[in-house]
DNA sequence: CTACTTGCAAATAATTTGCATGCGA
DNA sequence: TCGCATGCAAATTATTTGCAAGTAG
């Protein structure tokens, strides 16, 4: 159960379990999709009316200190979009219209590819970002594209 | 040349040529490493020293929109980074000490990965990043490792 | 009880916009 | 001259921080 282990990890670095910090971990273990602070905001404000924010901001640097969460290295929309770790590798797939983000197991970057570059390039590797930018299906005939 | 180039898009798109324009164009043209918008106008404050940072913002865009700087689409500092449009598709190498970004060549992304992911997802896919995160040669030993 | 947390308000930082003046074509 | 451009100041947006009050352990 990733819940627990998150709570697990909470305790084991001196953080205190509270009900707003639960219920922010509860929007990702629920979701994968990537979502904005203002999403997680949005989502947590119905159950904890009160709560800011400003909460949610230092409940994600938590969470991204911990390895609970990783933020995507890619911004489209002017702001950061963060997403559980699934403990398994992938990319993304970017709507340009609607925004939509969607994981794919896919990595075009194989291990001769990096160690070419490690080598050829005295560079050390320590991760990649593979992002397809697009339309979605339901994006496909829309006129207007945003500007992000 | 590609300074001549990009004189006659301004014109042709009802653009003046101004000396601040110029001057911002020549940044890029004279540099080939990705600059923020405010290391644009650090260096083009040497030569005009009362361009406004908001004019160097309102350039970036219309280089933009005529194609001849792309905006990154990876944030590692917080703020945006620009790089002339070289011709060749090409990716990057970031360092996550000191930021240094370099250009290379390599693309893993081949056109049947591409033929299947946009069969199997209905995704129109328009442009893809590929970047490379990790420790330049003169960062490997630093202790140090920035927030970004 | 005590340190970590929270909400509120204010501060930053990057980027954008309104407006009156300036200047290229 | 005329409309695009610029500089300045103020606005916006995402995110961060100071502080006093609240609460988990």
């Amino acid at each position: 159960m990733r819940e627990d282990y998150a709570i697990e990890r909470f305790r084991k670095n001196g953080y205190k379990i509270t009900p707003q910090r639960q219920e922010i971990l509860k929007v990702f273990v629920g979701n994968n999709l990537p979502l904005s602070a203002e999403e997680v905001h949005r989502k947590v404000v119905e159950r904890y009316p009160n709560i800011s924010l400003d909460t949610v901001y230092r409940n994600l640097s938590i969470l991204l200190e911990l390895g609970i969460i990783s933020k995507l290295d890619f911004i489209l929309e002017g702001k950061s979009r963060y997403e559980l770790n699934s403990g398994k590798h992938h990319h993304h797939l970017v709507c340009l219209k609607c925004g939509v983000t969607e994981a794919i197991d896919f990595c075009p970057f194989k291990s001769l590819d990096r160690e070419k570059i490690e080598e050829e390039k005295k560079f050390e590797i320590k991760k990649h970002s593979f992002e397809l930018f697009g339309h979605c299906e339901l994006c496909r005939e829309k006129p207007q594209e945003k500007s992000f």
